[in-house]
DNA sequence: ACTTGACTTGCAACCGGTTGCATGAATAGT
DNA sequence: ACTATTCATGCAACCGGTTGCAAGTCAAGT
């Protein structure tokens, strides 16, 4: 079955109204040019033979189509929708659409993206980004260009913090009583993983609490749930895990094991990429995923009117989200 | 600081390698047309002045801009994002770009989104669409278009048929014994819920068994553990939930009321997005997101080519998967 | 040497709008 | 009545490519 595709164009609507194609434009774009009864009747024969104006048209005229990439490594993660949503949000209150693109954490792909869309936007937020700075540079020299979670000199940016609401973690569990912390790792090579573990380090070391290491590779819930029994060995009446799933499995260990959350075990997660999805809700380390989506919208927004590059760097502090996960330690 | 954003053009290239802008064009889309050494002085001459094809401009005059618009209800929704990979994945293979709209489980954004996006792309995937079925025809006559999760006649849709998985799931349930079984319905307007509401009547009807029916107006995981008092006061031993999120808000809920799953209660749950990431393991009903994505994006990159509205309709049919979440009911 | 056909490249119109400038009409000022 | 303004609209160039057609070149065919 072929359909007719055609769409109305300008043109049409111009004869149909009996005026110049100047005209209807106008009638849309700045109807106060023209007089009042001449609009109405050109938006009436418009609506008649159901014309729409082509963005791309327009766009390619006035070098704006209102168009905002976002990139991501992975849309499946459950870190990156919210981030998303809020970028999604936020551009749209500049009347902007969102191109995403997820870039299966390979450098070459997010290149390809890149490429395909930077003469289709007229912005781009790039997500732990994977490119090296000089791409990234590179880019940022032809279209306003807002990095979040990676750092560039000279390139707008916005960065989560997650070493402050791990030293929140670890000065509430202390409040709470524990003496004995552990930090359920995640992979060696993150440079999150390091951030995290130092910080867990230091505030330890300050409060005076010790410390025990879990290490586990990947950071899953399997992982989380694998590491239970060194955990529950360790000595330690408290558990911060590198992100929300593992401490999911921990504590998924923890009940299978027949003990209990936070009775037995207090437990913390990071990324709050659950929100209180979790029996018992879990108490973890807000990554203001939201905020750093919006405010790079905001940024760039800002950046695409000014046409300027602005080597800003917000940096988002975390904190610490109490819920349920964590109480004072079993009495010995 | 003020940057330099002007973008070479064809003409600068032409001017550059001394030849004709159609060349240039040429160079581009149609080398072969072209002498080896020509083409050769033109990519070397772009390279130099840094030249990228514009692709709005390409669009405007081929009146193909090789971009699909994916809609979805709610990007941080865990069912979606495997299905959005795939779709991305597959439409890559076409050299397409995806660009991916939320529409917040609202009509009224839906609509927007999709007048926003319908002059910049070649053709649209609609999942599990709030629009009403004369808007959707309205959009399919002047655009290729594919729903997923949703069925207008004559329009071409993917189905993932969870009434297949969800009879099984009932089935499960009567056969450890459970004699009545509630059903934690999502939205009501959704074409999924519908599918598996009548999968769950019809089935209990078969095996004799009585059926409860808890509305909720949101498939959320807060939407579950309110719907938590509802269920166990409907005397049911068992409960099969819309989706996943909700099946893990009321297990929650049923901890937070002091009872256990699956020894007081058996729940499932529907799509399987959790994977086994929840405490007790969720028994729940696979949803073929990624086939569904791919099959649409295929579908419709069919639609494009042959400019032909297709009537077509694939059905994918789902299984139960049994995890822990499942039991014989409590001895009354 | 002359025609023929293949191969390259240039010319110019076109895609669907936008916009600076000019034109003409209506209104106002004196 | 006559010029100065304002207002509404048309004209035509332009955005950055694409493409059918024509023109020119060159080598093979006879």
């Amino acid at each position: 079955m072929k359909s007719d595709r055609s769409k109305p164009t300008i043109s049409q609507v111009a004869a149909a109204a009996g005026v110049n194609r100047s005209s209807v434009s106008r009638a849309f774009s700045r109807p106060e040019m023209l007089n009042p009864e001449t609009v109405e009747r050109i938006l009436a024969a418009a609506a008649e033979i159901g014309y729409v104006p082509n963005h791309v048209a327009r766009a390619l005229s006035t070098g704006k189509h209102g168009n905002i990439a976002l990139i991501v490594p992975d849309v499946a993660n459950p870190f990156f929708p919210p981030l998303i949503r809020a970028a999604q949000a936020q551009a749209e209150t500049g009347d902007l659409c969102v191109f995403l693109g997820s870039s299966d954490e390979q450098a070459r792909q997010e290149d390809k993206l890149l490429a395909r869309f930077s003469s289709q936007v007229e912005g781009v937020i790039l997500v732990s980004s994977r490119l090296s700075a000089d791409r990234i540079t590179e880019f940022a020299a032809r279209i306003p260009l807002v990095l979040i979670n990676r750092e560039v000199p000279g390139i707008a940016r916005v960065l989560i913090d997650s070493g402050s609401g791990v030293a929140d973690a670890v000065d509430h569990l202390a409040g709470l009583g524990h003496r004995r912390i552990a930090y359920v790792s995640g992979p060696g090579s993150s440079w999150s993983n390091r951030q995290r573990l130092n910080a867990v380090r230091r505030t330890a070391k300050r409060t005076g609490a010790g410390m025990a290491m879990i290490s586990a590779k990947k950071p899953t819930f399997e992982a989380g749930r694998e590491a239970t029994a060194a955990v529950l060995a360790s000595g330690a009446t408290a558990a911060i895990c590198f992100d929300d799933l593992m401490a999911q499995g921990l504590m998924a260990g923890v009940a299978e094991a027949g003990r209990r959350v936070p009775d037995d075990l207090s437990v913390v997660g990071c990324d709050d990429v659950l929100g209180a999805a979790t029996y018992p809700a879990l108490t973890t380390v807000s990554s203001r995923t939201v905020e750093a989506g919006r405010t790079a919208a905001w940024l760039l927004m800002d950046m695409m009117q000014s046409n300027s590059i602005q080597d800003a760097r917000h940096l988002l502090e975390t904190s610490l989200v109490v819920r349920n996960s964590t109480a004072p330690p079993p009495r010995a």
